[in-house]
DNA sequence: ACTACCTGTAATATTTATCTAACAGGTGCA
DNA sequence: TGCACCTGTTAGATAAATATTACAGGTAGT
């Protein structure tokens, strides 16, 4: 993780881009919430919110586990893994030139 | 720029995400140079290397002047500003409540 | 006049990301 | 049985980012 290449770097940056990621992010810090809880105080439907979260989990940000509530119901929890994103101009170049290695040899 | 709110960290975050802007700042990074040689080291057509460099240069992370060069030509030269973005939980914490409030008041 | 450079932009196509609507399946309780 | 919750996915529409093509304009040198 120490070193990441192009590829991932633009991965984890589009994934926490954007303003809907960003608030989802706001808002598991500090609680862990269900999607469908998740979903309500986001104003937004299930299926868009899977969308993010997917990109979300894919990209190392959050984790989401299944927990069977006491009434039976499945909930899907999330919660924020920690991270911390440095960029400059010289971990780009390192990125690039980690990429361009993997590319050509 | 030390606060900044979830809009314009989403702008730097996007701008930066880009593989082929990442590419851009690395070839910057070290000397710069102008659009036309940009472009052939980029092996990309100066019309879409000016959307990548217009949105470097938005996000604040490159700035373009125009030069003379001693035959006479209009040279556009490119540099890259120093920055250093630094994102995690608790920054975006904060940007969305920056966000919210400039919203909301 | 013609070639070889340079800047700059507008219209258009193509690809990706985002969002909506609709469905199938589950538990618990009145 | 019907209602109120929950998870999970797919097909399709809409919006936005990316890329291409084609211009117009400039200087210098052969």
């Amino acid at each position: 993780m120490v070193n990441m290449d192009a590829a991932e770097l633009s991965g984890k940056l589009a994934a926490i881009a954007s303003p809907q990621r960003m608030r989802i992010i706001a808002l598991l810090s500090g609680e862990t919430l269900y999607v469908s809880e998740l979903a309500r105080r986001m104003e937004m439907s299930r299926a868009l919110l899977y969308m993010h979260l997917t990109k979300l989990e894919e990209a190392g940000f959050v984790a989401g586990h299944l927990e069977l509530s006491d009434d039976g119901k499945a909930m899907k929890f999330f919660e924020v893994l920690p991270f911390t994103l440095t960029v400059n101009a010289k971990t780009l170049v390192k990125a690039v030139a980690a990429h361009t290695e993997s590319e050509t040899i």
